[in-house]
DNA sequence: TCGCTGTGCTTGCAAATGCAAACACCATGG
DNA sequence: CCATGGTGTTTGCATTTGCAAGCACAGCGA
């Protein structure tokens, strides 16, 4: 499980292939890559190389990190994933959309908390209700590095 | 795109190897790959997969998007905001919940744009659609955030 | 003079990538 | 009915990755 699933990151090609509402042989003409190459990646029976992700990347119209990440090829340095900082600091988005980014921000990170208690209550039991389908937790070591500093506040209220 | 690119990541790996003090070898086995190889990379003979690249990445300490850059597959830094590096490289979060974080963002971008498009009209516009066109005005921000689970909030989309 | 250890480089070869062609299936319509 | 066009999948093969084994050269001690 902390092997980097090359399903994982076929499944996220197609989801968001899905996403774009655009066919395979399409993707596949936009990425310059073949169709039937795309089809065995998505179905995780081949490990595209960086140069196949990279324009993959660009026929989706998303970013070439995001799929490096799915692929687990960039977690490692630069943890400083100081999503709320970087929030606060935007000058692009207006107040409110502002609040809003770091409600949900936080509810997500909150809610990540409680199913992570939830499952290590059950961790006596091999039994696993797989709280995330795609489960793409490419994090094979330092993960107490995500938060060690608590660089992002602990919420005021607790419940 | 055969570009000589691939002998200035073999280059920057030199140079950074050199900069380390270690020998050739040493890094091989620090980064789990074979002399031979890692020879033929540093001289621009063969074309290093992105896993090896990140290997030799761990093996130098340095950011594998350093190496990702230098190999011409990262240069896909387009104005992305510091909000969507931070939102692309959290680890507290799970996939789902960074693709909402992210279409709600772009979503606002988008929005934001469209209400100070009176000011600049350039035709720089590719000729697909994008996966999200529409604005999403009222977030629900608490309906987002009561069910996370792995869903995307439904998409008030047409279609 | 050997022998040994270190550096980087060259040589075949198994294994994998990535593609062109063809396949199966499902619609639509002439 | 068969033809046309759409989806995704399977097959065979050229090309490439990546490695084990070996090569060439240099420095040091006996």
């Amino acid at each position: 499980m902390e092997l980097p699933k090359v399903g994982s990151i076929g499944e996220y090609i197609r989801d968001q292939r899905k996403q774009a509402k655009i066919s395979l042989r399409q993707l596949a003409t936009q990425a310059g890559v073949s169709n039937p190459y795309l089809s065995q990646i998505e179905r995780g029976l081949r490990k595209p190389s960086a140069e196949i992700l990279n324009q993959i990347a660009k026929g989706l119209r998303i970013s070439s990190q995001a799929l490096y990440v799915q692929a687990g090829l960039i977690e490692d340095r630069e943890p400083d994933s100081d999503v709320l900082a970087a929030i606060r600091t935007d000058r692009t988005i207006t107040e409110r959309q502002r609040q809003v980014l770091i409600d949900i921000y936080e509810s997500f990170r909150k809610e990540n908390r409680a199913e992570a208690q939830a499952e290590a209550e059950r961790t006596t039991e091999n039994a696993r209700p797989e709280p995330e389908p795609q489960g793409v937790d490419a994090v094979p070591a330092t993960e107490a590095a995500a938060s060690p500093n608590g660089r992002i506040p602990p919420e005021p209220k607790e419940g």
